[in-house]
DNA sequence: TACCCGTGGTG
DNA sequence: TCACCAAGGGT
């Protein structure tokens, strides 16, 4: 049926990127990189990498970390479920599994923040094992080429794509054949105005030839983004502030902020000025500053944060909830995006002075 | 199944 | 400025 897997283990061949985790087999190793790479670019996870393996270079070192330190080495990367559920699944390799990483597909899918592409990616490069692995990349490159109207959204999409990727499986070298496809996506069957005139798939790809490639893949339907109104207090108390840790369901969860004050509407000046809110109930302050309002944008949420600058003179305490610090010790804890973008944008001497960002 | 979970590059 | 979306998985 195809010459599709040759003609793409050619190209791999000529075009393939020198990336870090390309020089190993060892399966822990893949599977740090797999998961760093989940919904991130390359060139975006290729330093946390690096750091990652600096700090963790196998199982054992990642099972005896701290969750803090693990986050502090994801913090940037987002979707932080993925650190957490790393360092758990570390955790039990090394307590229940004799500390060997799982040697198979369905093994490496029972591990948790691990599913199907990342147990097959991992099982074909690490163990040889002729598992298909449909990313992104591949399920663009296959409905392009094969004129797939399936949407990934569906179950029985899924299942098509799978099939059809198992259907073109070499016999040899499943994981390098895995690679080159993702490249391949990724390099040439771009999602945006591919080089169809410099492909060499093009005289058999199905959208190339019905000049269609715009119209694949079937696109996912795309959530709608909630708006919410964050208000952070720096609380200045000599060298001494507070952070909170984020727990529960939610954004963030386990990375530190600034004492947050959250409204289902937008807050005065006026009103910012004069309240009080419940962390700091019994504390004597100074408004110093509101900052202006940053938005952060996540991929289901739309974020107005501003941050707001108190003083305190006396020994306040907002309660055991939150952690006091020394200012400069921020630099410690794990913190979003959004708690690095508000001090940059602030201008409060203090907080830039310790903090670069 | 539908929704939740971050950030940054790109055009 | 803004839509799109990237080596997805959990619940």
């Amino acid at each position: 049926m195809h010459n599709f897997p040759s003609i793409i283990s050619v190209w791999y061949k000529k075009n393939q990127r020198d990336l870090p985790w390309r020089m190993t087999t060892d399966p822990y190793k893949i599977w740090v990189s797999e998961i760093i790479l989940q919904q991130t670019r390359v060139n975006q996870g290729i330093n946390y990498y690096i750091r990652f393996i600096e700090s963790f270079p196998d199982i054992k070192s990642l099972a005896q970390a701290k969750e803090d330190d693990v986050l502090k080495h994801w913090q940037g990367l987002g979707y932080y479920s993925r650190a957490r559920n790393m360092h758990v699944t570390a955790r039990h390799i090394w307590n229940n599994l004799n500390g060997i990483f799982p040697d198979n597909y369905s093994d490496i899918l029972a591990l948790k923040g691990v599913g199907p592409y990342t147990a097959a990616i991992v099982a074909s490069i690490a163990f040889g094992q002729s598992c298909p692995a449909v990313d992104g990349n591949v399920f663009r490159l296959l409905a392009r080429y094969f004129g797939i109207r399936e949407s990934l959204a569906t179950g029985k999409g899924k299942k098509e794509f799978l099939r059809v990727a198992t259907e073109i499986m070499p016999a040899k070298h499943p994981g390098i054949h895995n690679q080159a496809m993702m490249e391949f996506g990724a390099l040439q069957c771009t999602p945006k105005s591919p080089n169809c005139l410099a492909c060499p798939l093009s005289l058999s790809c199905y959208a190339f030839n019905h000049q269609s490639v715009e119209s694949f893949p079937v696109k996912f339907p795309k959530v709608k983004q909630r708006t919410r109104y964050f208000y952070y207090y720096f609380i200045k108390s000599k060298n001494r502030t507070w952070l909170e840790k984020r727990t529960g369901n939610d954004i963030w969860k386990n990375l530190f902020q600034f004492p947050l004050l959250e409204s289902t509407t937008e807050l005065t000046d006026s009103y910012l000025t004069s309240f009080k809110p419940h962390f700091l109930e019994d504390c004597p302050v100074n408004l110093k500053s509101i900052s202006p309002t940053i938005k952060h944008v996540l991929s289901h949420q739309i974020i107005l944060a501003r941050l707001i600058h108190l003083e305190t003179e006396t020994s306040c305490q907002p309660g055991s909830h939150y952690i006091p610090i020394e200012t400069h010790s921020i630099q410690l804890f794990a913190i979003p995006r959004l708690i690095e973008k508000l001090i940059e944008k602030a201008r409060i001497p203090e907080l830039n002075s310790i903090y670069k960002v």
